[in-house]
DNA sequence: TTAATATTCAACCATTTGGTTGACTATAGA
DNA sequence: TCTATAGTCAACCAAATGGTTGAATATTAA
């Protein structure tokens, strides 16, 4: 069975629940970045997309490499991976409903011959 | 492709950065509840939970239908769904460890009979 | 050594969050 | 009708969030 961490879920959903922090991820997705680099395309302080990788960081979603005064950002799969385990668990719910569908989708075919 | 509404995936994954309402969506899951029994098993008050519920609700989680004067609440997977899909735009970055819990899962289902 | 660059830190601020309590509304049952 | 039950609402509070600015730190380049 997959551990779920409540303390871990935490920080993880909270770091997703921002959209400047989602596209911080989808960037670190293309490419490994720098602070400065992935504060470029948005438009606030470096401070303040400074304390957004810090919340990425605290929830592992990213790692950071330092050389020199250079920081480096990437991407850190296993914990997206953490959070869509948790979803899993739910998604009969959904997948249920689309076998549903796709039965009476075929049932309403039946019917047209 | 899937549309990724920032401001859903705003109020779904913060809904989800919380442990009590996580815990909430896991009940739900179980069987359809009215807002009592869904406070129940938590420490506050049923004021605090009417407000988690309502956390919930607004980022369309959980379904709200009120008959008298009890309100049952359901799991509305879809969205469920729509925070699962944004994550697996990412899987490919741990699709080799997804793929070993997936046998993993099949040993342990296999055991089970 | 001096200056520029990369980044963090600290203090501050307004807003949001997650909880409380007490009052209120609406329905159901005696 | 009176009372219990189900749930919300409003006011309040402490802590966290997301931003700002200005100063500090550390590294690199001139």
């Amino acid at each position: 069975m997959v551990e779920h961490n409540n303390e871990n879920l935490d920080l993880i959903f909270h770091a997703l629940a921002d959209a400047t922090r989602r596209e911080m991820i989808r960037l670190l997705s293309e490419k490994e970045k720098t602070v400065s680099e992935m504060a470029k395309p948005f438009d606030m302080s470096l401070a303040a997309a400074s304390k957004h990788i810090k919340v990425l960081e605290k929830a592992r979603l990213i790692q950071r490499t330092v050389e020199g005064r250079t920081h480096t950002c990437r991407i850190n799969a296993e914990t997206l991976a953490l959070a869509s385990q948790w979803l899993s668990v739910y998604e009969k719910f959904w997948s249920k409903r689309f076998d549903l569908m796709e039965s009476e989708i075929l049932k309403a075919k039946k019917k047209e011959h």
